[in-house]
Formats: structure tokens, C-alpha cells, sequence
RNA sequence: GCCGCUAUCGUCUAGGGGACUAGGACGCCGGAUUCUCAGUCCGGAAACCCGGGUUCGAAUCCCGGUAGCGGUGCCA
């Protein structure tokens, strides 16, 4: 049976290959990774591809691409449900043969017109040897269907208001309740965690379960994502997908405990949670039952936690991946003087590249700051650093700060000019860090560039 | 229409008859640290959908309403 606590615990992932991976979908796989992963189980991909239009080789892998980055393995498939097509005809004879199901040739009007006739009931239709009908399973007419949900408890579905659903279609090919019902047994799927929107699909797939002598798994329904508008998530919700989340600069790690909390909760409520405890934590028994919004924010904010706990070389290589290029020497030294400010790899590099590449001068930053005594001041601290001898941050710190003495400025009259100088904008890490990693020759150079312009400017400003 | 799910600060949530003056986190506002930005620290504003009922006592249990969402296809 399926409550047999020893059994070991099979779950699967059953996306159908429409596209990219929403962070519905994408949490939905999480929480079988999970749940596998926490009890030794076994998780099983399999792709819904029954539906032969929407299901292209390029959405496939795109699915599979975006579970990669999450790092969430599978131990089982991907498992085309579509070559099961064997698997589910046989099936269906059997349901045929049993006379559970039967072939009904009414169209959707005449399922309609028998409505209006029958005051709004489930669907009975009447058997029919020809050979180009649908197929529909026949479904009591008292009694409930019961879904024994892990997470909303006993949901009763009446069978009465329940159609006489369609199974196959006239050629043979099978519909998706129908397809699931027999994979999921057929896999000795035990406990089946998905989206909100299947509930009030179970009791179709327990029909047909029952019809065909098999024992059902658990159930456990999520309530769906939404977006910040309280609207179902979609592609104008921002990085809604796996892949705009990677291509925002989200860290896996990151992204895996935000979504864990997206309708799920310890009773401490932690927030920060490794993927090691929460493997460990999480259990059904504490996911919501209510849907969720997607709040970017607190992803970056918890990404920005994630980021500064890093140790460098994992940064570093982070950072490099991210931008397509080799985790050297140099990016080190830019990523440890970064670090603290970043939330996303993506605002990294406007921190450090000017350590790279010639700046693009921000001229609001300049006119902001290049004024009233920046130029004695820059001229002044060309000096000084012309004079040094070690170019570490400490030692940049106590030259430039004898300046500020001896005119009695704040720092700020000084760093800032001296950070336009040589980062072309009035943000970047700290000014003696910024200064000591781009190196002597090459602040000296940029802030004598400074000077001569700062030079011409005032010369200009005089004869106007 | 019919069937079903859900309802605590703006957001994620804790809490499941008295411990609630409803806790935490993000965000927001203010302050501190100050070379910018970020970070960090301190403080603040901010919620039990509505109406009945049960009870000495309800955010918590029950009923009704409302709202949101899902399903209702020879889609998945």
C-alpha cells in the first residue's frame, strides 16, 4: 500500500515542456528535491510531452538547463511521457475490455445540450461500438471522490457533478488525466507534490486509478505563485523565469532558499536557510496553504547575504561565470574590495571596472564634484601619491589624510574628486582599496588627466 | 452556471481557544557609523476580510457572506 512507511519514497517532477521554467515550476521542483532528498528517496523527471505541438526538443532542454542551475538533480528520466504511449493504450483495453470506460461519440454541444437537460450534472453518456468515438470512463453517480490531501486534508469531490470525462481520444491516443494516472503507478510514484491547479484533477486521476485496480499515492497540493500584482505569474512579472533569474545575477543557493520560503515556513521562522538544512527541515507538514507573491526584493536582499558570505575564490569564480571570463589574479583582488557592496553579480562589475577597462567619465559625477578647490586639492594629492613607496591602502591613508589636515577639509572634498579621477563615477569600493588595486602608475595617470582638464576648465571659466 | 481551494502588517510568514499590548523577516521611515555607494547597528510606523454563532474568553472552532484563485476541453 501506499502508506506503507517503509516503502521508500518516490516523487516526481512532471513539467510540460511549454517554455521557460517559471519559479512556480521551479519551486514545485524544489519541493520534490526536497522531500526526496531529506528521506533517501528517488526523484523522477518526467517530461508531460503528450501534447506533440507544444512539446519541441528546445523546450525540453530549457527545462532541464534551468533545473541544472538550480542544482537540482534527478535520479530517474527525463522520462518522455509520450513514448509511454504503449504503456496507457494497454491500459486502456483493459478499461474497455473491463467495461469501466466506453467509447461515446457526443461532442462537447452534446455534452452541453445533455447539461441544460440534466440541471447542471456530471456527464453520462452512452456506449457506442463505433470505432471513431472518444473514450470516457464511467463515473458513479453517488458517492465521493476523496483526495486525501497532505496539506489541505480530506477534499471531497462529489461524483455526481463529475463528467464522465474523456480518456482517449478517438485514434487512441491518451489525455492527460489519463496518462498521469498510469505513470504515476506504474513509476510507484508515493507521494505526489504539484501545483494547486491539479486538485481538482486528482479526483480524475483516483477514477481512473480505482478503475484499474492500483493504489494511489499521496497528494499534496501547492498553492500557486503570483505575481506582485496578486495576478497568476507571468513573463511581465520580471525575472519570473530560472533564466532571467540567473541572468539578473542570483545565486543558486539564493535562489533555492527563497523559494523554499515562498509557501513554506519552520515553526521559528528562519530565514536563512542552507540547502543542507533545508533538506534536513523541510517536510509538508509546514507548507502554506495559501498562494504566495513573488517579492524580488527580498530575493536580492537575501542574495546580497548569500554574496558576502562567500569565501573569494568562489566569488570570484561567481563573478566570472557570470561575465564570461577567467577567475585571475586581478578580478581576485577587484571582487575582495567589492564583495561587501554587491546584491546581485550583476551590480558587481560597475564597482570594479574601472579596474579593467579605461572609465567612461560620468560627467553629472564630474560637475558635481569637480569644483570650488578640487583642483589644488588633486593637485596635491598627485604629489603625494607620485611620493609613495608602497601603494597599500594603509599607507595611501595616511598620505592623503596629511592633506586633509593641513587644509582642514572634510575627506569627502578630496576622496570624491579623487574617485571621479580615477573610476569616472562618484560610486566605487572604498578610495584607498580602489587606488591600491588599480595601482600606482595607473591612478597617478588618470588623475593627472583629471588635473589638465580640471586645468583648461578653469582657464575657460576665467575668460568667460 | 457547477465543483473545489484560499483569506494575519505593502510582501513572505509565526501563531491553531487564555502565554497577543498579535512575534520575526523583506521593504519603508528616522538615527548611528561616515570617503561615495553598499553593509552593519539602534529605533519607528504598519495586519487578524466582513457578519453572525459557540464559549467565561475567538486571530484561533462553526455557519453565512465577500473577495481572490483553480478546475470545469477529444489541453497539459
Amino acid at each position: 500500500m501506499s502508506s506503507d512507511p517503509s516503502a521508500q519514497v518516490r516523487v516526481r517532477f512532471a513539467p510540460s515542456p511549454t517554455g521557460a521554467l517559471h519559479i512556480g515550476g521551479a519551486r514545485t521542483a524544489l519541493y520534490n528535491w526536497l522531500f526526496a532528498r531529506g528521506r533517501g528517496g528517488v526523484l523522477i523527471l518526467r517530461i508531460e510531452d503528450t501534447d506533440r505541438q507544444r512539446s519541441t526538443p528546445e523546450n525540453v532542454e530549457q527545462i532541464l538547463d534551468a533545473l541544472r542551475w538550480l542544482e537540482l538533480d534527478w535520479d530517474e528520466g527525463p522520462v518522455s511521457q509520450y513514448e509511454l504511449a504503449d504503456r496507457h493504450r494497454e491500459a486502456l483495453e483493459r478499461l474497455l475490455d473491463s467495461g469501466a470506460a466506453y467509447r461515446d461519440p457526443a461532442t462537447g454541444d452534446d455534452v452541453a445540450a445533455w447539461k441544460e437537460e440534466h440541471g447542471n450534472r456530471g456527464y453520462r453518456g452512452q456506449a457506442s461500438d463505433d470505432a471513431n468515438a472518444a473514450v470516457r470512463l464511467h463515473v458513479a453517480d453517488d458517492g465521493d471522490t476523496v483526495v486525501a490531501d497532505e496539506i489541505r486534508g480530506e477534499v471531497r469531490f462529489p461524483n455526481e457533478a463529475q463528467d464522465d470525462f474523456v480518456i482517449a481520444r478517438a485514434d487512441g491516443s491518451v489525455l492527460y488525466n489519463f496518462a498521469v494516472a498510469v505513470d504515476d503507478s506504474d513509476m510507484g510514484i508515493t507521494h505526489v507534490i504539484r501545483g494547486d491547479d491539479h486538485l481538482s484533477n486528482t479526483p480524475k486521476q483516483l477514477l481512473v486509478m480505482e478503475a484499474l485496480d492500483v493504489a494511489p499515492p499521496r497528494y499534496a497540493h501547492l498553492a500557486l505563485l503570483h505575481g506582485p500584482d496578486g495576478k497568476k505569474l507571468s513573463k511581465r512579472h520580471g525575472a519570473a523565469s530560472v533564466q532571467e533569474l540567473r541572468d539578473t545575477g542570483y545565486l543558486p543557493a539564493a535562489v533555492r532558499n527563497y523559494l523554499a520560503l515562498l509557501g513554506w515556513g519552520t515553526q521559528d521562522d528562519t530565514t536563512i536557510l542552507s540547502t543542507e538544512e533545508l533538506v534536513e527541515r523541510f517536510d509538508l507538514s509546514g507548507v502554506t496553504r495559501s498562494s504566495a507573491i513573488f517579492d524580488e526584493q527580498k530575493l536580492r536582499w537575501l542574495n546580497g547575504r548569500y554574496m558576502r558570505e562567500m569565501d573569494l575564490d568562489g566569488y570570484t569564480e561567481a563573478v566570472a561565470r557570470y561575465r564570461g571570463r577567467e577567475p585571475d589574479e586581478r578580478l581576485r583582488a577587484a571582487c575582495a574590495i567589492a564583495q561587501e557592496k554587491a546584491q546581485t553579480l550583476a551590480e558587481v562589475w560597475p564597482l570594479i571596472g574601472f579596474l579593467f577597462d579605461e572609465p567612461q567619465t560620468d560627467e553629472k559625477a564630474w560637475r558635481k564634484v569637480m569644483k570650488d578647490g578640487a583642483l589644488p586639492l588633486l593637485t596635491e594629492a598627485l604629489e603625494a601619491l607620485r611620493g609613495t613607496s608602497s601603494f597599500e591602502p594603509e599607507e595611501l591613508e595616511t598620505a592623503l589624510g596629511r592633506i586633509l589636515a593641513e587644509h582642514d577639509v572634510k575627506p569627502g572634498k578630496l576622496y570624491q574628486p579623487i574617485r571621479v579621477a580615477i573610476t569616472g563615477t562618484s560610486v566605487s569600493p572604498g578610495i584607498f582599496e580602489s587606488l591600491a588595486v588599480l595601482g600606482k602608475e595607473r591612478s597617478v595617470e588618470r588623475i593627472e588627466r583629471a588635473v589638465e582638464r580640471l586645468s583648461t576648465e578653469a582657464a575657460d571659466g576665467n575668460r568667460s
